[in-house]
DNA sequence: TTAGTCACG
DNA sequence: ACGTACGTGACTAAC
């Protein structure tokens, strides 16, 4: 049987894939789709064909030959987008790292290439496809050659396929005569004149009929229509250019030969080089095809699963002094993980008795072989590895998530004297997190699973667990194989032990290791102990705080299907706006992507009109409450009668924490109905709450980073910053400042913080963008150093690609090298705020840990609970009230030293309605 | 799974 | 001319 020659039109097929895919780009901000939609496209071509040969041919971006004839005849070619052009080189180093031979030659255009290359492939007897997005290809067309055109459909990629009867059948003429079709018509976007006055139609009828140019020339005294005629013999000369032009050279010099781009089997391209670029793309759809029991992963062969008491005491004493890798694996991790407690006295309960095992097993690493997975149940018990492991001499404990490992142990011991003090912080430097480390690294990913680390710092592919796993859970898959239920766990602890010195020296080198050291490792065990803490709930409060909403949501629900005049689900947006809009004929509808605008901004434009609107506006704020507060929170009430919500240290891309399951972060107190539930969150008997919370942090920070005088004194002057703010900026005196005044003071306020645009500041006060131009232009006048230090951040950020905080925290904005002007102003945006936000967040993290210490330190029972962004709630031993409202009061104020006062406003009371 | 909406800082 | 404020998470409908 004869050979399979493939020839793929790079450029062609990535620029099809670029404006036939949306954007896509990675964490990193780097674009992707173009990539991705190749690699679709080839892959199916290869998995269609089975070719023993394969090439992808690339323009060289230096001016080619026939361009060079029209010296002066400028294209009208648009330059590429760089969204496009960034991913030519990284194209071609998944081509690379695939092993597929690629051909670019100086001189010679891609299409003169592929033109060369099937020519050659048919001589030697070969079936050869050319894949390309360009019809100008169709002219290669032979007996033996099929030119192959994706096409991007909704339906998927189809390809249109095109020997040479299908290029006659198609077009009426031959592939060579197609050459002369071009000729006559031209190419405005391949710089090819043509003859003018013949469009493709004539074009095509003209060569159908004479067979090529040269014939048309000579019958030129019978050819119709006359334009053409005259034009033909007026424009002979550039026809004949033309037609050089369109020619594709089929017998270039390039030097290739078959053997480099041989390909016996589609799985020589599932290199581990592709994979780790197919990963750090993302590209998670393409990594199932690489087979993954390549021999290149070594570590799956050097781990151990330890069944046996006497081998795992063995193991633990080989492990002793070592730096130590770990993971707890808790019992039944399919279900819903039971999250540990403090108990009231203060202790904790591990081992009810009773109960089954806590732990399944557990994992540990120490060195190249020496890789564990224990198993509890025959012999060894969870008590026995928490034990081994507390007293095991490790010189480093390495987790890739600590908190989570720190739900089933807990490190500290009493803390009554200096000694057991220092033995605490001594424990707490002891440990590394590589998933953290990881995040200060690349804040903007929000996972830092194994493979990824493994990738990114060791360079190795590694399956991720969804890969190996599937949706069973780990207790389903050590029924079925032992062997793979070890590996993601075995993968993880060994990738955190070995990266773990990797992402030390990186994190020094980018001037991060005292964040890491100092702020965010300490602040793992802090959030560890709040949320163990939990939070007490009223759930019988609760509970009638929603039978309550759901009385009044009933009612409102009857009149707006009423008013109405049907029944609706007045939840969908997508049937609320056509009630609405179409029904009752609204005006001012807006639109979204799929449907009319029903956002609170629009409706509550039309609420004082129509009744029915503002009944929907109560309806939304209602169901609101009652789904996700009241019914919400009553789920996550454990056993205890607390919430123990957990706090998210590697998910936000400026520092900040965040919380879920439940957010506790977003709890309602701007509308009072909603504040009520606060009153639901109480502390425990002989305890009050005490809740302390920044005051306009983020714009004290500004000062002291803009260092501008006027506003640093402004704040040494007065509390009152909108205010101060209003008066130096319309020029008026501090107690004739008006209300309104006030108010676009503090609105422009926000604004600077957020990255001020004078869009953003119209659409919030309701104003003219020229007005709110001139606002930010007198602000900018009154605080020339802010503008200053904005204007150089965005600088400093474009220079190198990130900002940082005042406490060395970075974070990359990809964005503000787009081209899109949206995409850009985006970025700009954010270099604004994000060392703001930052820094507030850096700031507020060491108070936390302080404040959590000192009452640690000064045995205090008052224990810190929660922290929202500028907030600290603290759950207060009614006999230390003032000791905690001094510890608050000095260890927030005292967290940061900058040029103006933190200052803090605090509040106690018997619930967090009363305390806030 | 995604889009729309809305709760918080 | 472009079409927006910065940072999150939960719930619902509808694919």
């Amino acid at each position: 049987m004869s050979k399979k020659l493939v020839l793929i039109d790079g450029h062609s097929i990535l620029n099809r894939a670029f404006f036939g895919l949306p954007d896509l780009t990675n964490a990193e901000g780097v674009h992707t789709n173009a990539v991705y939609g190749f690699l679709n496209i080839m892959f199916r071509i290869l998995e269609e064909e089975k070719p023993d040969y394969l090439t992808v041919a690339f323009d060289l971006s230096a001016p080619t030959f026939r361009h060079k004839m029209f010296d002066g005849y400028k294209g009208t070619r648009k330059p590429m987008a760089p969204e496009l052009k960034e991913q030519v080189p990284l194209m071609k180093e998944m081509l690379r790292a695939m092993g597929i031979c690629i051909v670019e030659k100086e001189g010679f255009e891609a299409d003169d290439v592929l033109g060369t290359l099937s020519c050659r492939g048919e001589q030697e007897g070969m079936e050869v496809s050319v894949i390309s997005g360009d019809r100008d290809l169709l002219q290669l067309a032979t007996e033996h050659v099929q030119i192959r055109i994706p096409k991007t459909k909704k339906t998927g990629t189809e390809i249109e396929n095109y020997y040479a009867k299908d290029v006659k059948e198609r077009y009426l003429v031959t592939p060579k005569e197609f050459i002369d079709v071009k000729a006559l018509m031209g190419d405005t976007s391949d710089n090819i004149p043509g003859v003018p006055g013949i469009g493709e139609k004539t074009a095509t009828a003209l060569i159908a009929q004479y067979g090529s140019i040269e014939a048309v020339y000579e019958h030129a005294d019978e050819v119709k229509p006359p334009r053409a005629s005259k034009n033909i013999v007026e424009f002979w000369d550039q026809a004949v250019m033309s037609k050089t032009l369109a020619t594709i050279i089929t017998d270039a010099d390039v030097e290739y030969s078959f053997d480099q781009a041989e390909l016996s089997d589609i799985q020589e391209l599932y290199t581990e080089d592709a994979y780790v670029l197919c990963k750090r793309l993302e590209f998670k759809n393409l990594l199932g095809r690489f087979q993954l029991d390549s021999p290149t992963i070594n570590v799956e062969e050097q781990f151990q699963i330890v069944k046996d008491q006497k081998l795992a005491e063995k193991i633990w004493k080989k492990a002793g002094g070592k730096s130590l890798a770990f993971h707890l694996i808790p019992a039944e991790s399919g279900k819903k993980k039971e999250k540990l407690q403090t108990e009231p006295g203060g202790q904790m309960s591990l081992f009810e008795t009773g109960k089954k095992e806590v732990l399944s097993g557990m994992t540990l690493a120490f060195g190249e072989e020496d890789i564990y997975l224990f198993l509890t149940g025959q012999g060894i018990t969870s008590e026995f590895l928490i034990d081994a492991w507390q007293n095991a001499k490790a010189s480093r404990r390495i987790s890739s998530d600590l908190k989570a490992e720190l739900q089933y142990c807990q490190p500290a011991g009493s803390i009554g004297t200096e000694e057991e003090w220092n033995h605490y912080l001594d424990m707490r430097k002891g440990y590394m997190d590589t998933g953290i480390a990881a995040y200060l690294l690349n804040p903007l990913k929000g996972e830092y699973p194994y493979e990824d680390i493994a990738s990114e710092y060791l360079g190795m592919m590694l399956p991720s667990k969804a890969e190996l796993f599937g949706k069973k859970s780990f207790e389903q898959m050590l029924e079925e194989d032992e062997n793979t239920a070890a590996k993601p766990l075995c993968y993880d602890v060994y990738t955190a032990w070995k990266a773990s010195e990797i992402l030390e020296k990186e994190l020094k080198d980018q001037g991060m290791w005292e964040l890491y050291q100092n702020i965010e490792m300490p602040l793992v065990f802090v959030l560890s102990d709040m949320e163990k803490q939990g939070i007490s709930i009223d759930a019988q409060a609760l509970k009638e705080y929603g039978s309550k909403l759901a009385e009044s949501i009933s009612v409102l629900e009857h009149q707006i299907y009423e008013k109405a005049g049907e029944q609706f689900n007045i939840n969908s947006p997508k049937q609320l706006g056509v009630i609405l809009f179409e029904k009752l004929q609204l005006p001012n509808a807006k639109k979204t992507k799929t449907g009319y605008s029903t956002s609170a901004e629009v409706l509550e434009k039309l609420a004082p009109e129509y009744p029915i609107v503002s009944d929907i506006l109560s309806y939304r704020q209602l169901t609101k409450l009652k789904s996700t507060y009241a019914d919400g929170l009553a789920n996550c009430i454990a056993d205890d009668g607390k919430i123990h919500t957990t706090f998210n240290q590697t998910i936000t891309a400026t520092g900040r924490l965040s919380s879920t399951e439940p957010n506790l972060q977003n709890i309602p107190i701007r509308i009072e109905l909603g504040k009520e539930i606060r009153r639901v969150f109480h502390p425990e008997k002989d305890f009050l709450f005490v809740d302390s919370d920044y005051s306009q942090i983020e714009l004290r920070v500004l000062a002291s980073m803009s260092g501008d005088r006027q506003l640093i004194d402004a704040y040494r002057q007065h509390s009152d910053i909108h205010r101060i703010t209003a008066s130096q900026v319309f020029h008026i005196p501090f107690d004739e400042v008006t209300p309104l005044q006030r108010r676009n003071a503090k609105a422009v306020n926000f604004g600077i913080v957020y990255g001020i645009s004078s869009f953003g500041l119209s659409q919030d006060l309701s104003i003219s963008r020229k007005e709110a131009a001139e606002y930010i232009e007198r602000y900018f006048a009154t605080y020339p150093k802010i503008k200053e230090f904005l204007d150089q951040t965005v600088k400093d950020a474009k220079e190198k690609g990130y900002t940082t905080t005042l406490f060395g925290r970075r974070r990359p904005v990809p964005e503000l090298s787009s081209s899109n002007f949206m995409q850009r102003s985006f970025g700009e945006r954010v270099a604004m705020n994000s060392p703001i936000q930052g820094t507030a967040a850096d700031i507020i993290k060491i108070a936390m840990i302080r404040v959590h210490d000192r009452l640690m330190k000064e045995n205090c029972r008052s224990r810190l609970l929660l922290q929202v962004h500028d907030e600290l709630l603290v759950e207060t031993y009614k006999e230390e009230k003032e000791q905690v409202e001094k510890i608050l009061a000095e260890e927030m104020q005292g967290a940061a030293d900058l040029a103006v006062c933190l200052e803090i406003d605090t509040e106690s009371g018997e619930n967090w309605y009363e305390a806030h």
